[in-house]
RNA sequence: GGGGCUGUAGCUCAGCUGGAUAGAGCGACGGUUUCCUAAACCGUAGGUCGUGGGUUCGAGUCCCGCCAGCCCCGCCA
């Protein structure tokens, strides 16, 4: 629909021209006044368009809403060009204008997707091609020696559609793991590693630490309990930051194992990323106070090293600092959030060059990011042009409506929920089977758990608008009825059993014909897609998409339910096969872009 | 105390640049299967969009006040 809308709007501005000359003649701001504001019909009744702008123009034209309607009208009547996209246009309510997009012409755009790849979703065009704009995309990034929980969910699952929506766009993206790596903790780590398996520091062959998150809990409870310990610690970090050969191969050894077991999860997920922790930002730090002391930022406050943000105020009414380097001369993660920008922002070979740079973690952070972003801003870090975005998302609750929690009150391990997802998911398949009297192969079942297990804890999670705290609950994500993933990727396996029966969907015809409402509501939201993809791409908010899928599915399900396909008279059949062709095509992408893979059967 | 986010049907949530009679899903109630997977479809009931002002031809949407909940607030990330 993007193109038919593209290529109406000049149709009006033309129209709003000739239908007010006068006007056109003496408003300097034209553009402004005269904008059609066409939008998308708000109900299915009033056509595929609507023109809002005669309500609008009323004041300024000093003349009623309908008269400014029924003159826009008069012009479009008279324009060839027009009524070849649309038919006549009706006025109704207080002076909105309905289009309604001509049949053949929808016709055309429906043939012309059937044939596209790409299912109208233009290319960005900047750049030269192997020189397409950087996204980066900042997402994920889990704690090294510590396990992937809950709290990493959201922004591993959005921050991944996010990515796949820009790379489907034909943007050059980077999805950086910043994970942490560079953390006080390894002092404590390290201390204990030297004491309970001295060995592994030796050896040069690769030792398994066994399970880290023990191992990281005994070293803490070690470092709360034994003040000798902590001392012994804080020395340990020193000798890491300057570089100490045993400590770093300490720190190498605990950033393996992590990655080994985060690599675990994300290979589950689908989903890939590029690491590169806040240690590779070390050596960027230093020239980040010192730049920012050269362009005067830098202030001096109780012995820590601080620049002060403009219009954001304490308690005591003063301006808050955001602060850079500790009173004992360390760094933290302003310091490090400051170099990943001016790194990411900064063009090759001294930096990656990026176009926009998008931050996926959760909303709590958002005070931080509005500090850097301004920091790095006044510094002159983020060049004309370019963007950076905190996308931020709420809380994972549980059914009781508070933080989601174990029963014994633990964090939830991310792996352990992926299991029971995939568990819950399993046994409602075989009560299923046994219902239907259906008889299925173990790998059978297992894809489909599977698929449907993890496809619906990442659906539920990116079908809720992210900002607002998300209430997690198998019972609802995995329900076969409702805006979930099975729902969705039941309609794909109706299609599939067409196509099973006998329907050839790979058929090519240029020939459909068309004469059931259900038809033409199908045929009006498959071509939606392209608008859909565009705005998730603007907003952000991968919700959109979701919301998009699932009316497609309802309206698909209705479709099917209410007209024979394979029992069809031919002439129908064949246009039928096509409509659940281009149905498949857009459900197929759209779960593609979510990163939820999909079945034949289920 | 300051800042951020949120408040829409019994529950979980949509609601795009301000537009026509505020939408889904679940749950409740009623109906549909000689037919491509009924994991579906159709129908009924259910609303003072937290609250009070303001801007506007028009406000769930924008502005201000208030109430409630959650999160953050100088040397953790």
């Amino acid at each position: 629909m993007r193109s038919l809308s593209r290529a109406i709007q000049p149709l009006i501005r033309e129209a709003l021209q000739r239908a007010f000359p006068e006007a056109a003649g003496n408003t300097r701001d034209f553009k402004s006044l005269f904008d059609p504001s066409l939008a998308p019909a708000s109900k299915p009744e009033f056509g595929d368009f609507q023109i809002n702008c005669a309500l609008t123009l009323a004041k300024a034209l000093k003349r009623s809403p309908k008269a400014i309607a029924v003159a826009i009208v008069d012009q479009l009547n008279m324009n060839a060009e027009f009524l070849k996209i649309c038919d006549q246009p009706e006025i109704a309510g207080p002076g909105f204008i309905n289009l309604t997009v001509r049949a053949d012409c929808l016709m055309d755009e429906f043939y012309a997707r059937l044939e596209d790849p790409r299912l109208g979703v233009p290319l960005q065009k900047g750049g030269d091609i192997g020189h397409e704009p950087l996204v980066i995309v900042d997402f994920s990034s889990p704690n090294i020696a510590k396990e992937m929980h809950v709290g990493h969910l959201r922004s591993t699952i959005i921050g991944d559609s996010i990515a796949r929506i820009f790379e489907f766009r034909g943007y050059h993206v980077l999805r950086l793991n910043h994970v942490g790596d560079w953390g006080t903790q390894f002092g404590m780590l390290i201390t204990h590693l030297k004491e309970v398996a001295p060995q592994a520091l030796e050896t040069s062959a690769v030792f398994d630490l066994g399970d880290l998150v023990a191992f990281y809990r005994e070293s803490k409870k070690r470092f709360d309990d034994d003040t000798s310990f902590q001392v012994k610690s804080r020395q340990e970090v020193v000798k890491l930051q300057s570089g100490d050969q045993i400590a770093l191969k300490a720190w190498t050894l605990f950033c393996e194992q992590s990655r080994h077991e985060f690599q675990k999860i994300y290979d589950r997920l689908d989903i890939s990323l590029t690491e590169r922790g806040e240690s590779f930002y070390n050596h960027y730090l230093g020239k980040v106070v010192e730049d920012l002391d050269a362009s005067g930022l830098l202030v001096s406050d109780d012995g820590a090293k601080c620049v002060f943000l403009e219009d954001v105020v304490g308690k005591d009414g003063k301006p808050l600092p955001v602060i850079v380097q500790k009173t004992d001369g360390g760094f933290n993660y302003a310091t490090t959030d400051l170099a990943a920008i001016r790194y990411r922002f900064t063009s090759s070979p001294k930096g990656d060059g990026a176009s926009r740079v998008i931050y996926v973690t959760d909303s709590g952070q958002a005070n931080h990011f509005m500090g850097v972003f301004q920091v790095a801003s006044r510094a002159g870090w983020i060049p004309s042009g370019t963007r950076v975005e905190h996308v931020p998302f709420g809380l994972v609750l549980g059914e009781d409506g508070k933080k989601l929690k174990t029963r014994s009150g633990e964090t939830v391990r991310l792996r352990d929920l992926l299991d029971e997802a995939v568990a819950r998911a399993h046994s409602d398949l075989c009560t299923r089977l046994k219902e239907e009297g259906r008889e299925e192969e173990d790998a059978f079942i297992q894809n489909v758990a599977n698929t449907v297990g993890l496809g619906a804890v990442k659906y539920a999670d990116l079908s809720q608008n992210r900002v607002t705290n998300y209430q997690f609950s198998f019972d609802k994500m995995l329900a076969l009825q409702g805006n979930t993933a099975p729902y969705l990727l039941y309609a794909l396996v109706r299609i599939s059993g067409i196509a099973r029966k006998g329907g050839d969907l790979s058929k090519s015809m240029d020939q459909c014909t068309f004469s059931e409402p259900q038809e033409w509501n199908l045929i009006r939201h498959l071509l939606k897609f392209d608008d859909v993809i565009l705005e998730v791409e603007e907003e952000l908010l991968p919700n959109r998409l979701c919301s998009y899928l699932f009316e497609l599915s309802q309206i698909f399900n209705r479709f099917y339910d209410q007209l024979p396909v394979l029992k069809a008279d031919q002439s129908f059949r064949d246009s039928r096969l096509r409509l659940c062709r281009l149905t498949a095509d857009t459900l197929k992408l759209g779960l593609k872009l979510l990163g939820i893979a999909t079945l034949e059967r289920m």
